[in-house]
DNA sequence: AGCTATTTATAATT
DNA sequence: TAATTATAAATAGCT
């Protein structure tokens, strides 16, 4: 805007920074007031320096009144509003598992991970519009349907361990019941006496039976 | 500012003020861009037209962050906008409780959708390639440390059930060395006869003890 | 929506 | 820091 075209990314000079970010502070704020002044709209601005400074404008009430209109129209939840999450919401129950949570939103992740990869091709350019809508159209199905190959596989795993874990319980059940049926049985027959008090539950067994 | 000097003061035909208001808001989010893009700095802008309707930007993170962020900077009373982004705002540390981490990834899922719908752009330009460049070096970052802690929690959990299941076996296999041991003894003792065979491996029993 | 003539913002410089 | 100034950007008034 002066004295020289600048590139749109981070000044890398730490006083150029700062100056910049005075400057364009000052620009951004006019700017709001304008906007709100003149076609009669309701402007909120909030700037964080790097160093977390804060400067703020609101142009009708109080910053917090801003908030709080904002809350309502963004249905007081999560902002995001994008069909991504809405169908994510849509498909899964109200109180969901903190885990499954966490692998729904993996899963999310890999998918704009992948489209992402898409985008910015194998160190090519861009891709063209045409290929961006392509791709959104793919992301919204994606969302829906598909499941991370990955996810699936270690679900599984931990599926049928639990299952084995459920089976080997009822057998170690079992294999007690059996042990003191038959020293039952003996004593029943002939009065001889065997110990039935070593076997405990498996669980906490000496622990040189742990051996693979 | 071109063909004319104006009043800093509502325009009256109503024509001219929505234009007007098209114009100067796409002009102040893409100001607000660029001094957050240039400065490093954080920057939120809400904008009600005067019908109501919402438009927004929040440069990093999502509009409820940076809402929790200006709440703890005014020590206002409030507690947190959402609740779900209240304490991660800067913090990396190693070990994440998994409700953090959701909360984490959320707001990773946020920022990729923000990037990807700025890169469809509602009819708006596309981002450039600075852009681009700068988003997917944080997407690398964010996945590669996110998808870490989720893997760690899955291979936590498988890990714990295979040595479950190791337990278990070894267990049975303890039992079963005893039953036989017992029969054994009854054998030498008192010549009586008791069966052994029944008892086979625990994962071939009979399907009615297989039930939890 | 586009298009310019202008105004405004601001990067480099002092 | 603050002021200056040459230029880049934004945009008001028109189509």
């Amino acid at each position: 805007m002066a004295r020289g075209k600048i590139q749109l990314k981070r000044i890398e000079n730490p006083v150029h920074r700062q100056v910049t970010f005075c400057k364009r502070r000052t620009g951004l704020l006019k700017k709001a007031k304008e906007l709100s002044v003149l076609c009669d709209a309701e402007v909120g601005v909030v700037i964080f320096s790097p160093q977390g400074k804060l400067f703020e404008l609101a142009t009708k009430g109080t910053m917090e009144g801003m908030i709080d209109k904002y809350m309502k129209c963004t249905g007081g939840g999560r902002g995001s509003s994008s069909a991504i999450f809405t169908a994510q919401e849509q498909l899964q129950p109200p109180n969901l598992d903190p885990k499954d949570e966490v692998n729904v939103l993996k899963q999310e992740i890999d998918m704009l991970q992948k489209g992402i990869r898409y985008m910015f091709g194998g160190g090519e350019g861009a891709m063209n519009l045409e290929e961006l809508l392509l791709l959104e159209k793919h992301l919204e199905y994606w969302i829906s349907h598909i499941r991370s190959a990955k996810m699936e596989i270690m679900l599984q795993e931990i599926q049928s361990l639990r299952n084995k874990e459920g089976v080997l319980k009822n057998a170690n059940k079992y294999l007690l019941g059996k042990i003191e049926e038959t020293n039952n049985s003996i004593l029943d027959a002939n009065f001889a006496t065997v110990e039935t008090n070593n076997y405990s539950y498996p669980l906490t067994m000496p622990s040189e039976i742990f051996q693979f």
